[in-house]
DNA sequence: GTCTATACGCGGATAGAC
DNA sequence: GTCTATCCGCGTATAGAC
């Protein structure tokens, strides 16, 4: 049993970055089980069918990332140290793994019901209640939920956004710099909800 | 002629549609003939493969709207109203025609470099651009092209954002109508470039 | 320009031996 | 729990008649 389970996981760490990669529909069975060594035949003895695969894989992917966030934004420090600290981390998390950031982007968007509900309920559960939550303790200048929701769409977008200037002149790739965008982000933020303003001049 | 031609942008219109709601593997040569109500075979006079029809597509769903955009932005109006004015627009484009938005999103997510290229390309030098060059007439407080590029992943990140809070409680689903995200987009960026200052707080 | 017919490989999935 | 062998449908794409 030892076995099947670090089997079972193997499985999910290659399909989970296969799935990124190339879209769920864009990898075989067959090519998860080339990248673990083993037999097309014998994932079906891990997970009933590719639908089942994907959701594990998701689940795989997520589950461990949602929990940092919380806690980061639960931690024991003043309000807006937690916001930027949280900023900071979903930047990072996006940029340093493109991977995961492409397989949640996906999971909204090609996901069938199921995949999305779980999205929905370990993300919305487990993060933007909390960021939700914060923010509202902050400041009242605008709709917590709403806020929240801006957040997660700045940083994905611009994270979408970065792989598209790849084709493109110079100046406008260097606006897909992770640490720039985090910056860029927080300090949008910041100012929107009449925190302390620091003043972000182009370079 | 005549004829050929509208059999062409017959496929293109079905072409487009379907993508935008299955994805391009999702739908298969067969699917786009039967949507026209032609034969398979007769769609490869029309695109040397299935490649072409995507690019094809991509280019027929997306070169229309980014001239409408551009319209706004270099409009005779002061700049706060053009700013309002594009954000109102880019926020219905996508709530009103879930189809173009998702496949605007594919086409950075999924894309071949030829499709990236060509998405780049379009948008960039037709609307990313002139709002750009809007932004930095209004406020030196943000950089003009980060902050072009949030309003355009805030856009798109609500969008995405209310697919999945399809499968959540009331008070969540709230969250994505068109209007209060448009007002809620608007307050945040004309908060942080120091515009006007409208309060949002929660309803 | 559209049709019928068809080639051919790849995909998901199962049966059954070991 | 993993293997070999295999089924079968669907996908892209082409040939060639009308």
């Amino acid at each position: 049993m030892a076995a099947s389970v670090s089997t079972r996981e193997a499985i999910l760490a290659a399909a989970s970055a296969l799935y990124a990669e190339r879209g769920y529909d864009g990898v075989s069975m067959r090519d998860v089980a080339a990248a673990v060594a083993i037999q097309p035949a014998s994932l079906y003895h891990h997970f009933k069918d590719k639908d089942a695969l994907i959701l594990a894989a998701l689940e795989h992917a997520l589950s461990a990332k949602a929990v940092i966030g919380r806690d980061i934004l639960l931690k024991q420090e003043p309000l807006e140290q937690r916001l930027n600290a949280f900023v900071d981390w979903l930047v990072r998390l996006f940029f340093d793994d493109p991977a995961f950031a492409r397989m949640t982007i996906r999971g909204a968007l090609d996901g069938n019901d199921q995949r999305r509900a779980y999205l929905a309920k370990t993300v919305i559960e487990g993060v933007f209640a909390p960021l939700a939550q914060l923010i509202s303790e902050l400041s009242d200048a605008l709709d917590p939920g709403l806020t929240a929701a801006s957040i997660f769409s700045l940083v994905a977008g611009h994270f979408q956004l970065a792989s598209t200037f790849v084709h493109l002149p110079r100046e406008l790739r260097a606006l897909a710099q992770a640490d720039a965008l985090s910056a860029h982000i927080k300090s949008l933020i910041g100012r929107s909800l009449d925190l302390a303003k620091p003043s972000e001049p182009a370079p």
